[in-house]
DNA sequence: CGCATCCCCTGCCTGC
DNA sequence: TGCAGGCAGGGGATGC
């Protein structure tokens, strides 16, 4: 499920029932997701208060009161789902019935209000962990991590940078998270598409031999933006998980132009070109031959 | 260092 | 119908 528009849709999901709430328990049920928990982890997040709860790249970064912020990657298959209190509609009702949980729920964070949200992630690719606040900028998963797409330090200066001398391919460079956060094989895809840029062509191929940006460079990243946030206001893509924390689809999927779209014609206007796929390192690249160049 | 490949894991879809 | 194989939105480890 999750690129940068789905955890950003999480994120807003989450935050009205998380942000300056207490957790009153985290119920983990087992031992490890992509990582081992550390051996103390439920009992270090039980009795805090979040405080904030931010996106940075695809991760959920939740501050809390003590000195450590919870840090969430949901991996390929991760979704949270949030339970409201039991009983709320029958205040004559006390008893508390638990949420039915179910084989791949593995941690439930008990809410002082009655309410659960419960993270299930059938693959376990996602993780969770705990790093001291002050330590988070140089910690080893954000201190060599890109810029943000969507704040002003994505330039055609930043990226000529970054793409300089490069032979890998565009594609990759995208994908790349030192290089920008957030993409993945969805929006590159519909990013290259859109900007009418080879997947095949190398990341150097942007970019003077001077190290300058080249014309391509600016007109990318304002694709990238727009494909970005068109998706977020949509609630993400939704394939074959929930992308929304109420059980609710994102519908951008609705508005691919190559992704999962293989032998479909193009849709640019005077384009006669049929959406192709391939693979490129391990992953599965939609495009338009005819009109990517 | 840059780059490519393999792998983690489960579920679902396809083709035989 | 059953089963083997391939593939899936991410990214860390390894090796050249």
């Amino acid at each position: 499920m999750p690129e940068l528009p789905e955890v950003e849709t999480v994120r807003r999901g989450l935050q009205p029932v998380l942000e300056g709430r207490r957790i009153v328990r985290l119920e983990q049920r087992r031992a490890n997701l992509r990582f081992p928990f550390s051996p103390d982890f439920a009992e270090r997040v039980a009795g805090q208060t979040v405080t904030s709860l931010a996106r940075r790249a695809k991760y959920l970064l939740a501050d809390m009161t003590g000195d450590e912020v919870l840090v969430m990657h949901l991996g390929m298959s991760g979704s949270f789902r949030i339970d409201a209190p039991q009983g709320t509609d029958n205040p004559g009702n006390f008893h508390h019935e638990r949420a039915k949980l179910s084989q791949h729920d593995h941690v439930v964070f008990h809410i002082e209000d009655g309410s659960t949200i419960t993270y299930n992630d059938p693959r376990r690719f996602g993780f969770m962990l705990l790093i001291p606040r002050a330590e988070l900028a140089d910690h080893a998963l954000f201190g060599k991590m890109g810029i943000e797409p969507l704040g002003n330090a994505l330039t055609p200066q930043y990226l000529a940078g970054k793409f300089s001398g490069r032979t890998t391919s565009l594609k990759a460079a995208l994908l790349d998270q030192r290089n920008v956060v957030g993409l993945g094989n969805i929006y590159v895809a519909e990013a290259l598409w859109r900007a009418g840029l080879s997947p095949k062509r190398s990341a150097g191929s942007l970019v003077t031999r001077t190290g300058r940006p080249g014309k391509h460079l600016e007109p990318l990243i304002q694709t990238i933006r727009a494909v970005l946030h068109e998706a977020i206001e949509a609630g993400g893509s939704s394939l074959r998980d929930h992308a929304q924390t109420d059980g609710s689809l994102g519908y951008f999927q609705h508005r691919f132009s190559v992704y999962d779209r293989e032998h479909v014609a193009c849709s640019r206007p005077g384009c006669a070109g049929t959406i192709e796929k391939f693979t490129q390192n391990g992953r599965s690249t939609y495009w338009c031959p005819a009109c990517q160049r």
